[in-house]
RNA sequence: GAGAGCGUAGCUCAGUCGGUAGAGCAACGGACUUUUAAUCCGUAGGUCGAGGGUUCGAGUCCCUCCGCUCUCACCA
């Protein structure tokens, strides 16, 4: 949507000057105890004919209809909107001028009894207007809303105001992350914040935004991952901890990924990935609930999802075997599979090939919602291996529908083998792709004594998309990236 | 990064074979005291994404660029 064209601004304008000719501020003043919208429709008589309640609410004008003696017009808040009704025997003659002011978009308060129309509909029949902020945009089009996928996109502020629906999802938003920090509360779990910008880009397997600190004159990463500074504050004494924050991944844009996007990530001493597990069903639940009237089950597109605990556990190698059609531990026949989907095998590590044959086949079958636990541990160099079998990680990730909405692991806190993994690059991964970054000081941090522990990490945006039924993650977003508007 | 599609009034959209730029909503003026996308009469509103080319003539055909969307690749 391009600017408001001149014709329609002098329109705007000229009412503007006509407001402050009669003495009242376009920009609006202090307004006290308006009411929400959804309460006042609540306090509305059920028939005809009845006045109610004397009430003050406020919101935005969507409709301004004309009808000689009498206005008929529909105020908004995040609430919900409810019908003003002007008649001009009701108020002053300057407030008749005043209401002749208004237009759609503009911010109004209004002062009126609660009463039903002749055809039952909900309205406040005003006694008095209070001007609470003048627009001087020209609204689109009343029926069909803001279409233009980019416009809506680059002014979200339209989007939210004039799409049904829009900011009732990011409301739901804002309760599913509300629903987390309740849930992990209820766990005595402390809630943290630690450096965005970071000197070595850990944590994680992704390229990194790198940018530039003028003063020390070296070079930072914006992070990838929570992971390595929450481990430390395990290490000082935190036992349970978490951070809800903004991560930032140099990669492609999409339906399911957002260069920057918000991540918890989760750290409890002395537990392990099956207790993580329930945790993770504990706050999916939760959040399910706060965002759906207390339900379990939603739809998501044409299926449905059940998030009623316990959720479905399936070993990697199980399916590996069950989809691949082969043991994960046979290179042979691993390396034959491989073949036949066209993945390079020359010179590669036998799990490199394990993990793009598992991807290739195992993950489109995962319904879920389900953990798929036990990775092979050369893929996994922050996860302790399992008690007597070392190829073996503890690790899980949770998939939706092919969606990889959680990944967890009993962390690894020995730091001789920390430190060994960190060295070790595998054959066939390109080193943005590896989590195997050289990171002296958390290997000093382990040093000091990690106590042993279960961490998680969720990918709130995809969390919120499948609570929400939204099929791509640009409508969780408030802002998502867009390439900058030419000028 | 690759391929395909889209871009016309503030908004939602038409625009045929290359031949005067269209509608609805919104705006402005008028009528109307119970509408529900109110209705009725009238007025105004355009760099057809930008630039270049072909042509007597380009919204329409060709080229370049910009933006967005979808699919694919990388990432969660």
């Amino acid at each position: 949507m391009s600017d408001t064209p001149e014709h329609l601004l002098a329109a705007r304008l000229e009412k503007l000057e006509r407001m402050e000719a009669l003495g009242h501020d376009p920009w609006g003043q202090r307004f006290d105890g308006h009411m929400h919208i959804d309460a006042a429709r609540a306090k509305a008589p059920e028939e005809k004919g009845i006045d109610g309640e004397v009430v003050r609410v406020a919101g935005r004008v969507m409709r301004w209809s004309d009808s000689g003696k009498l206005r008929f017009g529909t105020i908004q808040d995040y609430t919900g909107r409810i019908q003003v009704m002007i008649s001009k025997k009701d108020i002053a003659e300057d407030q008749w001028e005043l209401m002749e002011c208004f237009q759609t978009g503009d911010l109004l308060g209004v002062d009126g009894t609660l009463r039903r129309t002749n055809t039952g509909e909900i309205s406040v029949f005003a006694t008095k207007l209070h001007v609470l902020g003048k627009s001087l945009s020209q609204p689109p089009e009343k029926w069909h809303g803001l279409q233009d996928i980019e416009t809506l996109l680059r002014q979200r502020y339209l989007d939210l105001i004039y799409n049904d629906g829009v900011l009732a999802r990011m409301l739901r938003r804002l309760k599913i992350i509300d629903s987390i920090r309740q849930t992990l509360r209820g766990e005595e779990f402390f809630e943290v914040e630690t450096p965005v910008l970071h000197a070595i880009a850990g944590g994680a397997a992704a390229r990194p935004f790198i940018t530039h600190h003028n003063a020390l004159d070296i070079p930072l990463y914006l992070r990838i991952a929570l992971e390595l500074h929450l481990k430390r504050l395990m290490v000082g004494g935190i036992e349970r901890v978490y951070e809800i924050g903004r991560v930032f991944r140099n990669e492609g844009v999409d339906a399911t990924h957002n260069p920057e996007f918000t991540m918890i990530e989760l750290y409890q001493a002395y537990a392990d990935y099956n207790i993580m597990m329930e945790l993770a069903e504990k706050i999916i639940s939760e959040a399910c609930k706060a965002a759906n009237d207390g339900k379990t089950v939603v739809e998501w597109g044409d299926k449905t999802l059940d998030f009623t605990p316990p959720f479905q556990r399936a070993k990697y190698g199980d399916l590996f075997l069950k989809h691949a059609g082969c043991d994960m531990h046979d290179a042979a026949a691993v390396a034959e599979v491989a073949r036949k989907l066209h993945i390079p095998t020359e010179g590669r590590h036998h799990d490199v090939i394990v993990n793009d044959v598992f991807e290739a086949t195992v993950e489109d079958h995962l319904e879920g919602p389900v953990f798929v636990i036990d990775y092979p541990s050369s893929m996994c160099p922050l996860t302790k291996r399992k008690n007597g079998q070392p190829e073996i990680a503890e690790r899980f990730e949770l998939f939706i529908h092919g969606l990889e909405l959680a990944n967890a692991y009993t962390e690894l806190n020995d730091p001789r083998l920390q430190e060994d993994l960190f060295k070790t690059q595998l054959a066939g991964l390109a080193e943005e792709d590896s989590m195997a970054k050289m990171d002296h000081d958390f290997v000093r941090a382990l040093k000091v004594g990690m106590p042993c522990a279960g961490g998680m990490g969720i990918g709130i945006d995809r969390l919120v998309m499948l609570l929400t039924n939204t099929k791509t993650i640009r409508d969780v977003i408030f802002f998502p990236l867009l390439k900058p508007e030419v000028e």
